[in-house]
DNA sequence: CCAAAAGTGTTCATTGTACACCCATGA
DNA sequence: TCATGGGTGTACAATGAACACTTTTGG
């Protein structure tokens, strides 16, 4: 078989940035590496990308093996290729970002992977560039969450205006007006009221709210603004 | 020397996807491949990436190779990495957005390659999946410049604001009212009224303007609003 | 009955859009 | 002098932001 042939082949592979939120705190799931060079450091899930699968298939192979889930949102964020950045040999890493529910999450642990929750903001020290990764990645995330109704992939079904409220004021450590985050994001019609009730933090309860999904897939790629104006003066890309 | 046994090593490339801007139309440079497979088709430029280089340093290096122009915008886009996209031999190809000033380029141009400007609406066939690339390059510079300043990137270092605007009518294909551009773009400090008019298009002339830069490094990250709401309804990613 | 969180409306400021006329000049 | 493209200002509409009180109910 023909090959380009004096050319370098190197190892290429996905690592996940995994996030989640657990209603009050942004996470990020990390597990201690099984295997040399930084065994038992704490470590993005990663894994090397396989001969007959593209980078989207590799990293919904990891994480599937990771969490458990499939059909998870997932996207490419970007390569990381300095030539030395894993000591043992070069690797092209490309980064993926993932928004899971974390409880949907929890029934499924996978305990082959040592995997464990750390708030986004007491992280371990990761290995390699990894941390690079994650930060990279909140940045991202910041982004498009300002113009994109993605942080909705964080939430289980069912959820309450309250919540995610609280979701877009962790995300950009602010605090918004309930009154118009409310009529901002109701207008958008993206969500459907439900009949029960979340009582569990507070008396009075809070109506549920579900997914619109036909509105969703159309506004998706429309621009949204939920958050104010005056918090997204500094966001990059 | 250690490395990770039984993995499989793969070639990486990068290719080019070159925006220009003529003061009418967008193109995009394009070299006739100089080796086989698809000898002498239509291609981005594009080359492997070396042991000891980072992606950006091998997407400056084939870009100075074809364009001798350095210090250029270039922005990763994407990987694209079906594992049958070269028929050669599997190669996972990083996608580069690069925007020049078409005008400065001319000057350098280097034959070896047989590189040629093409309208973007008239692009011949191009070889693997690099129309794709250029696809994905155009969706992802709509959406960019519809709220950062870079399309500034294509233009001389002095140019009218006539030109300005007719750059941005041509990316989103619509007419926008002078007075509000005019006053949008002057709005935000980032240009500087040079005393010299451009009369090549007109008897009057226009005056030209040049970027501060002072200005531009700061804004570059907020978020500008030079396009007609009604136009950005449907930009994805 | 009261503490705690949920829900809701109005006013004002800012921003965006539509729109039409005069200006300068080379031919 | 006139045809061509450049430059400018105003009025209205839409959007966003600030702000406070009432409701519900478990304890």
């Amino acid at each position: 078989m023909i090959k380009y042939s004096s050319q370098n082949r190197m190892l290429v592979a996905v690592d996940c940035i995994i996030f989640g939120f657990d209603g009050t705190d942004y996470k990020v799931l990390l597990i201690q590496r099984g295997f040399a060079p930084e065994k038992e450091k704490w470590s993005l899930m990663g894994g090397f990308v396989q001969e007959k699968e593209s980078l989207e298939q590799a990293a919904d192979r990891v994480l599937k093996q990771l969490t458990g889930l499939k059909n998870v949102y997932l996207e490419q964020l970007q390569a990381f290729s300095e030539p030395d950045r894993d000591p043992i040999e070069r690797v092209i890493a490309m980064a993926y970002v993932a928004l899971i529910d974390i409880h949907k999450y929890e029934q499924q642990i996978n305990d082959d992977f040592h995997a464990r929750w750390f708030l986004l903001r007491e992280l371990p020290k990761l290995i390699f560039d990894h941390a690079q990764m994650v930060d990279t990645a909140l940045q991202r995330l910041r982004y498009k969450a300002a113009f994109h109704p993605i942080l909705f992939e964080l939430l289980p079904e069912k959820f309450t205006l309250p919540q995610l409220q609280a979701m877009y004021e962790g995300l950009y450590d602010t605090k918004i007006d309930k009154r118009n985050f409310s009529r901002k994001v109701l207008s958008t019609n993206l969500l459907i009221k439900e009949q029960e009730k979340d009582k569990s933090s507070s008396k009075k309860g809070a109506f549920y709210y579900s997914i619109d999904k036909e509105h969703y897939k159309e506004k998706f790629e429309s621009l949204l603004n939920f958050v104010p104006k005056t918090e997204i003066t500094a966001l990059n890309e």
